[in-house]
RNA sequence: CGGGGCGUGGCGCAGCUGGUAGCGCACCUGCUUUGGGAGCAGGGGGUCGCACGUUCGAAUCGUGUCGCCCCGACCA
């Protein structure tokens, strides 16, 4: 292949993330605007985001169910804040069947709206709550400007939408379901994430208070990966989600909604890779480890493919998402960068001299520092026996996993500002190598408006105290007035 | 919606002072190769986004149109 190297990072970083989505044959753009294509390897990523997270809301009590594809326009307009939000984002249906409609379908770009009409039906008293519910689904919205996977006109995603009885119990949930994707991203996606809320302007149209995770990509940007909202009642008093309480008296539902999206293949992407390609956290590789056979003679070849062979047979049996590169068309060294664009995170090179040795060779899409530290300028190699390779796989793997975390985790603290002395530091850090400065805020919508306008940041979000690390509101950055919150500032995605 | 760019084999491009299409990669066949992007030889594949116009003749010039990409404002 020719057609050589991925634009570096440090060139042009958009540029490098068209083209790694591209080459190593993520998604690409659909005949429509806007759409993408999702490729078997990016699909594939996003089943084991899926398997993941519907494990963990099964765990915490939640159900599947699917909810239809088409709202009828008027139920979107009930909610004066929610409609607003998403009326000029809409793709709406006219026609079907060769009629004009007598009412206008639009395609769902969230939820709420059909869902909470049907909970309504099936709430009578405080018995029939909670209802804890869970759609996979698709959404369209009519974006301006779509990448692929981060914005696109229509993407999968899950909506968590429940009923509760009581304020408390709604706000529980919400953070509940919040712990759940941060969990999520550190252990799957190996992604570090900060917690914490939104402000009024970046809250979900409709709801009481939304709370997100955010995490930092390696161009210091931010990416919102997340979002649980606390709705309070403003839903269930359009859509008539009442109950008899334990009281006697009629009250309404308290409702909360959260979702991640296949932009999470995109934050996975934009926080490990390299300019070499892809590099996946094993728990998300559809592909945990390639084997590439290496020989020249065919006495080579049969020794060392029957070798592959019972090889991949056993760590498949064992659980392992291993494949092996039989193409005889392509020499190993090609090999080694296709699967290195792909992401595989562990490529397992079988020759003739390791047969007799019994050992496989054994290299990590990334370094790992608690194995031996490779020789200067080389990728690291590990020598493994062929006896008890397959725990010797899964121990790499997670090291490896843990590996992703801990140099995301170093990144993004790296970038990180706590002790921005003024409004002029913090402009000249955003303007300049970007990253999250945290700084004391007066919580108007006025303030935060003027830093989007001057420097095109945005408050990402109030983050939770562990994350300020005992800085306190003084007095705001900006307006110089008393403070009211550590707000996180950073340009996003 | 504003600014920029681009539509030519699967992909990336050249050809654009008009004369009926070419290069690299990929693909197919054969032989030699294979521990970090193999070599040679042969071969298949495109009515040049679409429409109209100018012309003896249009990928090339003109008008219109559709689409896509990138940058900005808006958003997961």
């Amino acid at each position: 292949m020719a057609d050589g190297k991925l634009t570096p990072r440090g060139e042009d970083f958009s540029a490098w993330y068209n083209e790694l989505v591209e080459r190593a044959q993520l998604a690409e753009h659909a005949p429509v605007r806007g759409c993408m294509v999702i490729r078997p390897n990016g699909y594939g990523i996003w089943e084991l985001i899926q398997q993941g997270l519907d494990k963990m809301f099964k765990d915490t009590g939640h159900e599947n169910a699917y909810f239809p594809l088409l709202i009828p326009k008027s139920f979107l307009a009930k909610e004066a804040e929610h409609v607003e939000g998403f009326a000029p984002e809409l793709a709406v249906v006219t026609h079907g069947g060769g009629k004009e409609l007598e009412e206008p379908l639009v395609i769902r770009p969230t939820s709420e709206t059909i869902i909470y009409t049907m909970f309504a039906k099936w709430v009578q008293g405080y018995r029939d709550l909670p209802i804890l519910m869970n759609q996979w689904a698709n959404v369209v919205r009519w974006e301006m400007r779509t990448r692929l996977f981060l914005r696109t006109a229509e993407f999968l995603w899950q909506e968590g939408h429940t009923a509760h009885e009581t304020e408390a119990e709604a706000e529980e949930e919400t953070l509940k379901m919040l712990g759940v994707y941060r969990t999520f991203a550190e252990e799957f996606m190996a992604t570090p994430v900060i917690t914490g809320r939104k402000t009024d302007s970046e809250r979900f149209a409709g709801a009481l208070r939304t709370y997100c995770i955010e995490a930092m990509m390696q161009d210091n940007k931010a990416l919102q990966a997340g979002t649980s909202h606390n709705l309070g009642q403003n839903f269930s008093k359009v859509f008539d989600l009442k109950f008899q309480g334990r009281d006697g008296t009629v009250q309404y539902a308290w409702n909360t909604s959260w979702g991640v999206s296949t932009r999470l293949v995109g934050s996975v992407i934009m926080t490990h890779s390299d300019d070499n390609g892809l590099v996946l956290p094993p728990r998300l590789a559809p592909t945990v480890a390639v084997i590439v056979p290496i020989f020249k003679t065919d006495e080579e070849k049969a020794t060392v493919l029957t070798a592959a062979d019972a090889i991949l047979k056993e760590l498949k049996a064992k659980g392992l998402r291993v494949k092996m590169d039989t193409r005889d068309n392509m020499s190993p060294g090609a090999k080694y960068y296709e699967w290195e664009l792909r992401g595989v995170p562990m490529r397992i090179e079988i020759g003739p001299k390791d047969v007799a040795k019994n050992t496989v060779v054994i290299v990590p899409r990334v370094t790992i520092d608690s194995e031996e530290a490779p020789a200067p300028g080389k990728k690291q190699k590990l020598f493994v026996n062929i006896d008890g390779l397959s725990q010797k796989i899964e121990s790499l793997a997670s090291a490896l996993q843990g590996q992703l975390l801990a140099n995301a985790l170093e990144r993004r603290e790296a970038n990180s500002y706590r002790n921005v002395k003024s409004y002029g530091e913090m402009c000249e850090i955003l303007d300049g190598s970007g990253g999250f400065v945290y700084a004391s805020w007066d919580g108007t919508p006025e303030t935060e408006a003027k830093v989007k306008d001057e420097t095109k940041a945005t408050i990402r979000c109030i983050p939770d105290p562990e994350f300020t690390q005992g800085l306190t509101p003084g007095t705001c950055i900006v307006s110089g007035r008393e403070a009211k919150h550590i707000a996180i500032w950073s340009k996003a995605y």
